[in-house]
DNA sequence: CACTGATCGTCAGTTAGGCTGACGATCAGC
DNA sequence: GCTGATCGTCAGCCTAACTGACGATCAGTG
């Protein structure tokens, strides 16, 4: 077996290589929608309420100054609306706003078409199978669920 | 159910999110060897026999400019040696090193390793059924093996 | 009340990656 | 000998993302 061949037959490669695939189409489908990969997924955290770019931080995994650029963006497009936070004024109150919300829900639903369009060449059970793989693989490196031996008292 | 776990638990974005926790693990897996992802499949391509570097690009899909900056590299180290093709002398022929051969032999090892440690939570059997559910989605995807339709005469 | 340290959002500047366009050198066909 | 195409190279641009610094604000202290 070739070299180039034993790369591009691992399991890491082919998951490399089906992401940006599958990565490039949901980009192309968010595209109508003024939307991009990240930024629907920051407003998907922001439907579930009222927070602060510092919690979407947390929430999401973000660079604190990217998340200025994507909630600009989302504001720019009158997806979401930029508030002082009356109890705490150095934070910012980001709600969404109805535009938001049926844009949100039209995407999501684009997307899912879209996914289904992605893995139809695999049968239905196939479809399942992968899911389930890949869910329990990412549960296992998940870091926000990481099986981390209890701290030693000398370790910093 | 939330928006924001309607995101996270696609199957798409499971993929997209243990492609990038997997390429971080092999980039730094790669990291001793004075290897990148790139660099080491173009250097399994050159391991194939003497190409050219336009070869090079159609095999990995690369652009043409990236692949001088990835032989650069390759060279640099040692890995890779370019010489005037004798026969077109507009093309440089790229061969690979014994030092190219041994580090992309010791490379290959500890990616293999390291994927195996990446897989680990998975049961053999499921870390056989994913490998095979990728490679048929992407075989189905891969543009290289496109069932496209024939070409319609009108079409540009 | 003033003072100190921390937090939040913002911006400028840097870095890295990749691509476009142009170039000289070379080839193949006429 | 011309003409058009190909190969490798380089300069320049664009995008994405992060670092460091900043003003504004808060909480806690004396």
């Amino acid at each position: 077996m070739r070299a180039a061949d034993a790369v591009s037959t691992t399991t890491g490669y082919l998951l490399l290589k089906l992401a940006t695939l599958a990565e490039a189409r949901m980009e192309q489908t968010l595209r109508p929608f003024r939307l991009r990969g990240r930024t629907l997924r920051v407003l998907a955290f922001v439907d579930g309420g009222e927070v602060s770019q510092r919690d979407l931080c947390r929430q999401t995994g973000l660079d604190r100054t990217t998340m200025v650029a994507v909630i600009d963006e989302l504001e720019a497009h009158g997806f979401v609306r930029r508030d002082r936070s009356l109890s705490d004024r150095r934070k910012q109150v980001i709600s969404i706003t109805e535009a938001g919300r049926r844009t949100l829900g039209e995407a999501l639903a684009a997307l899912r078409h879209t996914e289904d369009d992605f893995l139809a060449p695999l049968d239905p059970d196939g479809r399942r199978q992968l899911h389930r793989l890949l869910s329990a693989l990412f549960a296992a490196h998940d870091p926000r669920c990481q099986p981390d031996e209890p701290p030693e008292p000398g370790e910093r």
